[in-house]
DNA sequence: CGCCAATTTGACGAGCCTCAACTCGCGTGG
DNA sequence: CCACGCGAGTTGAGGCTCGTCAAATTGGCG
């Protein structure tokens, strides 16, 4: 039943759409967006909510608005990696693709806003727009994997708690269009174990390791989840990549 | 200089391309093709060559025609790990990027088909055929690289050595479309260092599981390069994923 | 106030890394 | 022809990081 618990919620017309010029939709404009908007709704998940089972047929794609989800994916004896991180703007499915490979799930309280599958992927084929928005979105992911490789592959446990809370401060960061500075507060919609799945560590570990960086002046908690940062470059130094996370693309 | 290395070879047509079905030039026929066919020019590169240096400029895009290569990344001190492996059908570069994000290496004799980058950015744009290809071979990569997130995240060192065995029998098989059954032999373009690079792990511990596997009658060498597995299914158990491989895609 | 889930902390061990020595195959040149 | 060097690979000893198991603590909420 985890559809059923994605009741619909009102809708906003895209205008004022926060992920308006970040999502697929990001280069439409008249009819291409009016057609949009005709096919759209929402759905909304609590945290914990699983949005769709790897396996299970799923005949909608969808972009994130708000809140944040992960792909799962396991071994049979229960090891947990999540593969995606989806936060707003992010884009869920795979046209032509019915069943999906992965386990998606809700991480913080999610709000989607969802298009049928068949009906997107017509769109896809008659509107290029959308499709090599699309196309770009995917290489921009398979970018953000292969930087999650080297992180997985050969970063310590302290330089991954570092990185990972990089890429959450330059994500929120980004949908403001402004660039992480001095002294930032980033949420953490992840449970420990969450950030452990992502992280490829135990839940264990990624609590002793936030709580040397805590000793060490690195972050300050303000309850379990916000995370606030004295020193962003600090920060960045701890996460062992020195780059400056490159244009504000 | 390393273009001034990659000397051009003799072409062969399309139409006898050993990756004619595979590539992003699949779907293409009649003109669309003749329009690839009449721009291409081939590149060579020996084991061991870099193709471009993370950072340069790159003016082509390419197909893999024979042989292998890697996509490395590192962190300042040195630490490195691969984050692609191209083989035969795959696609090199990012349409739209001028600058390689990745350092790019002939894991053995190389052979690339090659596009000059602004002429086939124009065609992905004229070119649905194309572009569609483009997409789906990009999502495939990004299903790729999430298998391997939960290999270097998850598995053990043991695992992920059978887990690269698993996948390189797969690609060869399916380059003839066939599935790896039984007795099988596969070619490893790799050194041990480069194995390891990709596994996140040191050559000596992947000699050392190389070691084990063979002890154990899971593999047997011949040379450094040549492995025999006696049963195809033994290795897949030891990958600790026991999933069939799904389709013959 | 008390329960429960999430998190923290501690003790200990396993797996993989580091450093180092040794082997193997192969091409080179005396 | 064979010593030699060299790069690739193998093997060994010991240590560090992180995982495992277990217990204590915290915080939210009825």
């Amino acid at each position: 039943m985890p559809h059923d618990a994605a009741l619909c919620a009102t809708q906003q017309p895209c205008e004022i759409c926060p992920i308006r010029y970040r999502a697929v939709c990001a280069h439409c404009e008249g009819d291409e967006l009016a057609e949009l908007e005709g096919m759209k709704f929402y759905r909304r998940y609590e945290a914990g909510q699983v949005v769709v089972w790897a396996g299970d047929r799923m005949d909608f794609v969808a972009s994130v608005i708000a809140g944040m989800a992960g792909l799962t994916q396991q071994l049979e004896d229960g090891r947990t990696q999540m593969v995606g991180l989806l936060l707003p703007s992010d884009f869920l499915g795979r046209p032509g693709r019915e069943v999906a490979a992965y386990t998606v799930t809700a991480t913080s309280d999610l709000l989607l806003c969802c298009f049928r599958r068949k009906p997107f992927e017509k769109l896809l084929i008659d509107n290029p727009r959308i499709a090599s928005r699309l196309l770009e979105m995917t290489l921009d992911e398979l970018d953000a994997a292969r930087d999650w490789l080297l992180l997985l592959g050969r970063k310590s446990a302290r330089e991954k708690i570092a990185s990972l809370l990089v890429i959450l401060a330059r994500r929120a960061a980004a949908l403001v269009k402004r660039r992480p500075e001095g002294r930032i507060v980033i949420e953490l919609p992840l449970t420990r174990e969450a950030m452990a799945d992502y992280l490829g560590l135990t839940l264990e570990t990624v609590s002793r390791q936030m709580s040397t960086l805590k000793r060490e002046g690195v972050i300050e908690l303000d309850g379990k989840r916000r995370v606030i940062v004295p020193s962003f470059v600090r920060l960045v130094t701890e996460s062992g990549d020195d780059s400056d996370g490159g244009p504000l693309s």
